[in-house]
DNA sequence: ATGGCAACGTTTCGTTGA
């Protein structure tokens, strides 16, 4: 089974690209997030088309995320914790895999930035009942796939320049301790186990040539709880889409499962 | 070569993102 989860930055720009990257890669689930539209402008149609439907929680202009797929699934359930400011950033599905019941979770985590505002307060709240959400998870024993963009960069290999991003809402102390208690909770950093290397980035900026310096941010990961990390055989980053016309500023990262 | 982002909504600029 391959899982691939992308911040595409708005589904409805990047609608060829998508359909370009199902086609090449045939993942069977698809985690989408920023996709930026209501859940009804969403693409279901030209999506059917090539063999996958779509659970969709989206939102007017900003967030929205969703699950494309061509597996057969349960249990739908559009925000996974309550979300104060009602922002569209989670989804999950349930799928049964070689016997056994694993739930795939589409995640936005909030920026955070600027971090003197009510924004950075807005991600603290918002990333400590996610990790009360997984913390309980973990207590029931249940079977999880976290994937998206996590607006967190776990470790000074993750970053260009790491000294720059010290007080950023993507790099603080505080914010990167909340995504080593997640693991320290039970859940494997799935792209960790199968490479080591540093500058293996899943965003760079639209600005100041980003891209072609490989000045780029490793923000984007697969979380999956112990239970089942043997389960992963790799885990890429698909770079290529960032070489694309009018691509978003994050690349796909794609997990493999034996 | 010596500069330089993109998407959304309502516009033709302000806001947001990372």
């Amino acid at each position: 089974m391959i899982i691939s989860s992308w911040n595409v930055n708005s589904v409805r720009v990047r609608l060829n690209h998508i359909i370009q990257y199902l086609k090449k890669n045939k993942p069977n689930f698809l985690l989408l997030q920023e996709i930026k539209t209501e859940s009804k402008n969403f693409p279901f149609s030209e999506i059917k088309q090539i063999g996958y439907d779509s659970e969709v929680n989206g939102q007017k202009s900003y967030n929205g995320v969703a699950i494309i797929y061509n597996k057969k699934i349960s249990n739908i359930n559009l925000n996974v914790i309550n979300d104060e400011q009602k922002q569209s950033r989670t989804i999950a599905v349930d799928v049964n895999y070689k016997n056994q019941l694993i739930k795939i979770i589409s995640v936005y985590v909030p920026n955070g930035n600027p971090v003197d505002t009510d924004k950075y307060q807005y991600k603290l709240k918002w990333l400590k009942s996610f990790e009360t959400f997984l913390i309980n998870q973990s207590k029931l024993k249940n079977k999880l796939i976290i994937g998206g963009d996590f607006n967190i960069i776990p470790n000074e290999e993750d970053v260009y320049n790491p000294e720059d991003w010290e007080n950023d809402a993507l790099f603080r102390i505080e914010i990167r301790k909340i995504f080593r208690k997640i693991l320290n909770e039970g859940y494997e950093d799935s792209f960790r186990l199968v490479n080591k290397e540093p500058n293996n980035y899943t965003f760079w900026d639209y600005q100041q040539r980003s891209f072609d310096k490989n000045k780029g941010l490793r923000i984007d990961h697969f979380l999956l709880s112990k239970n089942i990390s043997h389960l992963i055989k790799d885990v890429t980053i698909d770079k290529f889409l960032r070489t694309l016309e009018r691509p978003s500023d994050h690349v796909p990262i794609r997990l493999i499962l034996n």
